[in-house]
DNA sequence: ATCATAATTGTATATATATTCATAAATACG
DNA sequence: CGTATTTATGAATATATATACAATTATGAT
């Protein structure tokens, strides 16, 4: 008696529920069922539940609506790839300090950042400088907190919660 | 009138979210809304409900019980920073054929993989090639892949659904 | 300002998900 | 083999989350 006689079944049933949602937008428990029962797998909701929480799968807000399952390996490029890529979705979070402003975004992401930034062409942005993780914002003199702020808003209203 | 007039309290709160959310374990909306409450925001389940899918925020299954909600930017870190923080966690899949073992993994992971992999001096296992997210397992002659399986499992057995 | 339109929210409720409990199947151990 | 112990599962249910609806408030255009 092997290996493979134990969890033959569990096993099956999640290596089948990884392939499903790798490849295919499922939003409940009870579809991800009948996908099962496609594939010949008879379970319950009960049973998804657990088998969902033990492969430490992620539910995701869709863009306009409803959810998603989906392996937290796919959910950072999931978040980025799947609908509006903008590279402000990277973005974290913006602290001011004087005439600098200081955006946080995900490893990596800072220099296709500033690029868009740069692209927009704001007038009460003088320049910027791209680490790794870190965008630093130079903001012209004279701009105050409230006008720099105002204006980041109205033309990136993405990130209105994020300053 | 300026735009700061708009929306104040809803940004605010959205603000507070991340903030908890980052600093915080949080598992139930109701948790969430009693924290809100500590720091001056009355508001109802429901409206985090909607708060929580505005921003995006994912549900992720904790590593014993109970569930966790995250900032999509720190999924993947909070999967792998979290607990057991072994290379292996990347792996997605592994696929076999003939005397290769192909390991699918997160990007940038592979050669971890390949060294931990190393590491463990698997008979079965005569060396490894590490791309970007791929592993490249070469299979020593006269090994069937149901052995290889089989050897595998028993070393990893956290890799037991992924191949 | 005044009206029309759109957004935000709470209440109540529908829906979805997790868990308890009982049972069966698998494994470990003698 | 037989018994004890763990693991997996379904049915029923508790709990958590989403949503329809109505009311309120904000925004935009005269």
């Amino acid at each position: 008696m092997n290996i493979y006689t134990i969890m033959i079944s569990r096993d099956n049933r999640h290596r089948a529920i990884r392939g499903i949602l790798e490849t295919s937008k499922i939003s409940s428990q009870n579809e991800l069922r009948e996908r099962l029962e496609d594939l010949g797998f008879e379970t319950t909701q009960a049973t998804l539940s657990r088998d969902l929480a033990a492969l430490r799968i992620v539910r995701i807000p869709g863009a306009d609506k409803g959810y998603v399952y989906a392996l937290s390996s796919q959910v950072t490029s999931s978040f980025s790839l799947m609908e509006d890529n903008s590279p402000l979705n990277t973005c974290k979070s913006i602290a001011l300090s004087h005439n600098l402003a200081v955006l946080k975004c995900l490893p990596s992401f800072a220099p296709s950042v500033a690029l868009f930034l740069d692209g927009l062409e704001m007038d009460v942005i003088i320049g910027t400088v791209a680490g790794d993780d870190t965008v630093l914002i130079i903001i012209r003199e004279g701009v105050t907190h409230e006008q720099f702020r105002e204006v980041l808003v109205s033309r990136l209203p993405e990130l209105r919660d994020r300053i």
